[in-house]
DNA sequence: TAGATTGTTAATCGATTAACAATC
DNA sequence: TAGATTGTTAATCGATTAACAATC
């Protein structure tokens, strides 16, 4: 579980900075110009010194009774994070998951990640339009991924078939998988991997309520 | 008398502990009695010391030579995690993710996390049946939750209505909400909540493939 | 037995927080 | 100005790891 990011971002440091942007994007919306790190570590329920620590640790720095300047922290956080550039993204299987994350990443506006390719291998789902685009047969995915220069690989396929895809998309040269089943990833270390994890968070949740009920 | 008090695991801790418990379950079906904690450790990136504190912090042992029982481990973690009974579950919001988790969870063999009832809003898709489960409409789900004393909503619908929508929960009675929406939660205390903010995943495999590329 | 493995202590490492002079 | 807010240092807190006698 330990990653290596030696000249980066600490672990916790890290996991917090999504965080950070996305609060920040809200209260952009909302019109504000600054934010003051007590404020904004109000939101997350972090300490006023934590969050001056976590933004100046990517460059962010604040003004004397203002605050942060909300435009410059996000420039910031997203260049720290490598999101000033584009990242093509298919989606390997489509199940339920899968189409359900083909809306959800095919509605965002965003600029940064670009659905640009569905797989899977049922026949009757190949050929089909989901989220506006036509779902390709699996065995087209490698070349696919080779001559697109694919980034990212969205993984929903069966626990049983995990393995063997992942290998194939690594072959096949991806960048990085966001892994959805509950398979661990034994991959090269240039390959970047993330785990969804979606049952473990009953787990927790199920032990949130045993301590509550005591 | 000084009563062993249990103080609850740590967040790191309690982080891992589904992480180990479904390695446990893996090697249980593999049909291994006994694991030593360098073995376990090694499958999650984990110091063979770090497994033994974990494990002895839910009141897991282990004996020289042989390492530990697996059924023992699996039954003290379950026991710490409150695993040892069942949860009743709902999922409000029957969208493309809302259909997903219900054949997720519905198809779950699990004997933990019941599904029990589907909610949505929209009267094209109340009456319906998803994974085995007539849809109801949204209005009856406080009424709902409190007859049946619901323990779990799956919150799965959109960030504009989630804020409604988890007041309700809570006022109905809900003991604890996996939200999958991207807004903030702001509940009391006493409710258990989850984030899985699925969009976070994204923001951090950018940054891995980033960092790689250096 | 020989030696793999444990539980636990002590050392280390790293992250968070408190405190405060500097700022505008 | 007065005082809210900063960046940073030092103190604290907590988690991880190394080490080792005890075990069977």
């Amino acid at each position: 579980m330990r990653k290596k990011t030696s000249p980066g971002l600490s672990m916790p440091t890290l996991d917090r900075m999504p965080h950070y942007l996305h609060q920040l994007y809200l209260l952009k919306e909302n019109g504000s110009e600054y934010v003051s790190s007590s404020k904004l570590g109000e939101c997350l329920g972090i300490k006023d010194a934590q969050v001056r620590k976590d933004l100046a640790s990517v460059g962010a720095y604040g003004r004397s009774w203002y605050g942060f300047n909300i435009d410059e922290a996000i420039e910031a956080i997203e260049k720290a994070l490598g999101l000033k550039r584009r990242y093509t993204m298919a989606i390997i299987g489509i199940g339920n998951l899968g189409r359900a994350l083909a809306n959800y990443y095919g509605r965002e506006e965003t600029q940064i990640f670009d659905l640009v390719a569905l797989f899977d291998t049922d026949s009757k789902t190949v050929g089909k339009k989901v989220a506006g685009h036509k779902v390709r047969p699996m065995k087209e995915a490698a070349d696919f991924i080779r001559d697109n220069g694919l980034d990212i690989a969205v993984l929903t396929v069966p626990n049983d078939a995990a393995k063997e895809v992942s290998d194939m998309l690594v072959e096949a040269g991806v960048k990085g998988i966001y892994n959805f089943s509950m398979m661990e990833l034994r991959l090269p270390p240039k390959v970047a991997v993330e785990n969804a994890r979606l049952s473990y968070g009953l787990y927790k949740l199920a032990y949130g309520i045993t301590i509550r009920g005591k």
